[in-house]
DNA sequence: AATGGCTCCAACCGCGAATGG
DNA sequence: GCCATTCGCGGTTGGAGCCAT
């Protein structure tokens, strides 16, 4: 069957998001907390489809995430819980508070795979590479990529900040790693995560950093409170006001 | 200083799942 | 059970910024 498309291609802004429409999304998600987005964009007044809403608000504006790179702790569990979960992102996501699935999809693209290759560990199947067969059809970059493992020095070229600060990575920090993936079912810690108890357990905190949504013209207020409590005000704003009773649950 | 290549990440796209009539 | 609609996920891309030459 035909798939419509998820918004009226007419009139519907793309590309990067300016401050003005962060202010306007943010504005109408801590009022009205998180609501049908098919209806987002003409109730808070943008000209941007739902979807896009939906993606700005979760991996951008969302008052409990995390900001920067993901700490070693963080990239330990992504790798433990990749290693289980193969690229569900969403499901990794959910075990890292303050952390989106976006972004651990990318830090994941740009720093943790290229960290195991140089480890020797296969970043699909958690193997060590030296175990896999090679075939002929390989091409000969993926052929060098084999051949250049277990060689923790130097990067792999001119590369960022953020990877060159783990590169100098020692060959301990790569056997624990391994023995690390190798023993996840045996940690008790990696198994809590991996259980639905942790998603069921609402005590953990989120460390979010606070971000100061003063730019945005709101009150102090809700950066005062925990990071949670924000949400459950919005959803006793008086939603019946706007006719949105039925979007939030 | 210019420029060309590379990296990274925000955002888009398309599909499948979930839901409701 | 069928169909339409909406949501959420994972893969991919475009462009800004960085770096080496």
């Amino acid at each position: 069957m035909g798939r419509q498309p998820c918004c009226d291609k007419l009139g519907v802004k793309k590309g990067p998001w300016t401050a003005e429409e962060d202010k306007k999304l943010v504005n109408f998600m801590l009022t009205h907390g998180q609501c049908c987005w098919r209806a987002v964009p003409k109730l808070a007044g943008l000209r941007r489809c739902g979807k896009s809403c939906r993606l700005r608000w979760t991996n951008y504006l969302r008052p409990d995430l995390k900001r920067g790179l993901l700490n070693e702790a963080e990239e330990q569990l992504v790798i433990d819980l990749h290693a289980s979960l193969g690229n569900r992102w969403s499901k990794i996501a959910a075990r890292l508070p303050g952390r989106t699935d976006n972004e651990i999809k990318n830090h994941w693209n740009t720093h943790i795979k290229k960290k195991l290759i140089k480890m020797g560990i296969d970043p699909i199947t958690h193997e060590p590479l030296h175990k896999q067969v090679t075939t002929p059809q390989e091409t000969p970059s993926s052929a060098n990529d084999q051949q250049n493992v277990n060689i923790p020095e130097h990067g792999v070229s001119g590369n960022d900040n953020g990877s060159s600060a783990t590169e100098n990575s020692s060959s301990n920090e790569a056997q624990s790693l391994i023995e690390v993936n190798a023993n996840s079912d045996d940690d008790p810690l990696v198994s809590y995560i991996l259980s639905d108890t942790f998603l069921e357990d609402w005590s953990w905190n989120f460390p979010a950093v606070e971000d100061n949504y003063s730019d945005f013209g709101l009150s102090s207020t809700s950066s005062e409170d925990n990071s949670s409590a924000w949400f459950m005000d919005c959803k006793d704003f008086g939603v019946e006001d706007f006719e949105l009773g039925n979007c939030i649950n």
